[in-house]
DNA sequence: CTTAAACGCAACTTCAGGGTTGCATTTCAA
DNA sequence: TTGAAATGCAACCCTGAAGTTGCGTTTAAG
């Protein structure tokens, strides 16, 4: 892989955990992956946010690819989409990757 | 795994994503994923910020487990810690796993 | 012993993210 | 047809994250 291919990789990964790092937007995440597509008025109930900001929030997670809305009558219906995030998960494995590879070449230099 | 004990989890990779959000702290990991224990006068070498900057970015990665540090003289040396990196990414799996079996479910629902 | 390198601490500034309020628009339902 | 539900749009507020500057402390090096 080249590596502005893998640059930009990193580069969604890096939009998927800034994403993810709100405990709003993390618990959003979670409600449509147990609970299937919902209105924004569904993912309102039980939070003590406006709709609005659940509506910037589902703004921020499309922005990063994490979900996909379509709409539903006067609804808006959001669902996860997990491409993205499954991608994200590969990224980290392989960074983790990489460093036990550099503390293996660590570990040969100070043996010489 | 009692619910609690999950929804610790899901907070760590909470807080990793949260680190791993910034730009600049993502490159950092990077840097020393691959290039090995470093510290901060060399983190902060080809970077267009300060050594406070970089000084606070990995007092975050820290807090989120990421990085952990030592002292050698009168330099503090900074180096990856992978696991929870590693347990972010099986989240992230869990969560798109977690999706799947929703999706099904649906199927199932919309077909009776 | 003296100088400079590497770092710690703290105050300060700036600005984008998270949140709200207010109002307009579309659509369902009786 | 008419009221209420679901949403869109835009202006506004406010806190904290990101960054800097300034100065003090420790330690290596000559």
């Amino acid at each position: 892989m080249s590596p502005s291919a893998s640059e930009a990789k990193v580069e969604r990964a890096r939009s998927v955990f800034s994403a993810l790092g709100d405990e709003t937007r993390m618990g959003l995440v979670a409600r449509l992956s147990s609970g299937g597509p919902q209105s924004i008025a569904q993912l309102t109930t039980r939070t003590d946010l406006t709709r609005q900001a659940i509506t910037k929030h589902l703004d921020v997670l499309a922005g990063a690819g994490l979900v996909k809305d379509s709409r539903r009558g006067r609804e808006r219906i959001w669902e996860l989409d997990p491409t993205r995030l499954t991608e994200a998960g590969r990224t980290l494995d392989q960074i983790s990757r990489r460093w036990d590879e550099a503390l293996d070449r660590l570990r040969k230099f100070v043996e010489d």
